[in-house]
DNA sequence: CTTCCTGCAAAGAGTTTGCATCAAA
DNA sequence: TTTGATGCAAACTCTTTGCAGGAAG
């Protein structure tokens, strides 16, 4: 496997780098630093957490990852941009990406009503899944 | 001024608890425990960091005061739940609450899709605030 | 009075940083 | 060869916790 994002320019395509973004393409969630750490090793890759955790600002701040804290908890997340938008279950704390994010169609709106102009979102929705209501 | 929310039941209605509510219903955004510990100084009421924390954790729990990281910033900020939604200038940093959260109106289209109840959301928009752009 | 709450100080967790070494370009 | 990146360990910041004294009901 391979990324298929774009590097930015003015760094070095190291491998760390290379494999942190691929943990973060094949994860369905936002995950934390800590878990992007045991997957690579998993994958017999070890590579420090503070390199995970300066490559994971380094991303952020050049748009290739987004940063949330799920449920107000205390350790952050990280995500590519396409899973920033999450419905959470209340009661047993699953994690489902919201696709096509409806919140979309409102750009405009928040633009007219105040004076934005918008550059991103991200959303939490809270409820309860499926499994369970029943 | 006195706090016009109804206080949790099962809980003692101490005057760090009320002090700490009414700093909350004062502010116009989300603001971190520090914020409310200094603003209780300037009123000269001197609370605990530890009290802070643990109370805006009470509340927090009982639904009354909601939690977010603006910014992806590492500190917590605190809010009454209708400031929960909110514009944030990528530029200057403003904050501007969002009310009537146009995402109210996807609950049911979240519902259908995804099989969740729906019991609340929270909002992030980045863009330039007005002031920045000129 | 009883029980819960507070303040203080210390501990804890997550994250960041300094520095010597290493590797990308 | 040059300069940015990594790994390790130490430092830091925000937040939580234990405990003795204090106040709400």
């Amino acid at each position: 496997m391979s990324s298929k994002l774009k590097f930015p320019e003015g760094y070095r395509l190291t491998k760390q780098r290379k494999a942190i973004l691929e943990i973060l393409e094949n994860a369905e969630i936002p995950i934390t630093a800590e878990d992007v750490f045991f997957r690579l090793k998993e994958n017999k890759i070890n590579i420090s957490l503070s390199t995970i955790y300066r490559n994971l600002e380094m991303l952020c701040k050049e748009g290739l990852v987004i940063k949330s804290y799920v449920m107000g908890k205390d350790k952050a997340r990280f995500a590519l941009p396409d899973k920033k938008n999450y419905l959470i279950c209340e009661s047993c704390g699953k994690i489902v990406i919201i696709d096509n994010c409806p919140f979309d169609k409102f750009k405009e709106e928040l633009k007219q009503v105040y004076g934005f102009d918008i550059t991103g979102h991200s959303v939490e929705v809270y409820g309860i899944c499926p499994d369970c209501k029943s």
